[in-house]
DNA sequence: TTGTATTTAATGTAATTACATTTAATTTTA
DNA sequence: TAAAATTAAATGTAATTACATTAAATACAA
């Protein structure tokens, strides 16, 4: 059940065009599988990537800026995505006394509480993983990293 | 430059959830990526792709179903981007003789030295992951592969 | 200080995606 | 065979994304 016969496509140039393919149809495979589990919940990927995002300040308020930095697809709007947020009354947005260009962002005990449903959900989900190991997710982590370095250095 | 330094979160809860947000970002990291080389030749990553399966089939027509299965991303929709290939006259559409429902598609002249084009890019970039060799890219597909199939099996 | 450059966020827009529905053709089944 | 179910592709639409631009505030340099 490789990528091969995911895409059925036998043959690949090389081994490295091989692992992009493999890394891209990965990382929108989660993707899918996340859309699937906040549905019911009225989340999309990036808005609860954004939560949790606050949720890790505890408190401390974060400016739009800081929280594209952090953000997985640092293509999307985090302005609009806070806008979606805001509707949702799960986060409060207010100007930041230290720079009025800034915006302070922070969640709300709603906010907090979705989460919290949220992640019961996504652990049963995320177990599944456990099943290879903790030596091969490392292994997987630090050789993802590496795939991403070699370009840090051209 | 690890995962955690991209994003700039220092703990994850669990090695498995670092490993979901770390194929995510990869798979966001490698798009980008190719947009940026695909920009100059007017295409999306979606269209490069289609347009590199229809040269896979090596003039055998393909319909538009032939081509959904074989997509990285199985929810973009393969009609809309065969009109975006046709409207680049890339590409040709004709009724499936053997099945009036079915259409087929077979990419053009202009669509494969176009494709050539590209290519020549596309492999200058991915020879940097050669450098990691090839041992560790088997690796990396190896893993990739069998981090979704822990789901197969449920 | 004053003008220029930079930074931060918001906004305008065109294109794309997600998702549901429709249309037409084929297959199944009663 | 005729009706019902299924399949393939296209289409409608609302939401999201990509990308450029704008507006406001701050930093910097003359």
């Amino acid at each position: 059940m490789g990528i091969s016969e995911d895409l059925k496509q036998t043959k690949f140039p090389s081994e490295a065009s091989k692992a992009v393919v493999n890394a891209i149809y990965t990382g929108n495979w989660i993707v899918q599988k996340q859309q699937e589990l906040l549905k019911p919940f009225g989340l999309t990927v990036q808005q609860y990537n954004v939560l949790r995002i606050l949720r890790g300040q505890q408190g401390t308020p974060m400016t739009v800026l800081a929280i594209t930095e952090r953000m997985l697809d640092k293509m999307s709007n985090a302005s609009r995505l806070v806008d979606k947020l805001l509707e949702k009354k799960l986060v409060l947005r207010r100007e930041c006394p230290k720079d009025r260009r800034a915006v302070d962002i922070l969640i709300l005990p709603a906010g907090l509480s979705l989460l919290t449903q949220v992640d019961q959900v996504q652990n049963d989900w995320g177990k599944h993983f456990n099943a290879l190991g903790v030596k091969k997710l490392e292994e997987m982590n630090q050789i993802l990293d590496e795939f991403r370095t070699v370009f840090s250095h051209n």
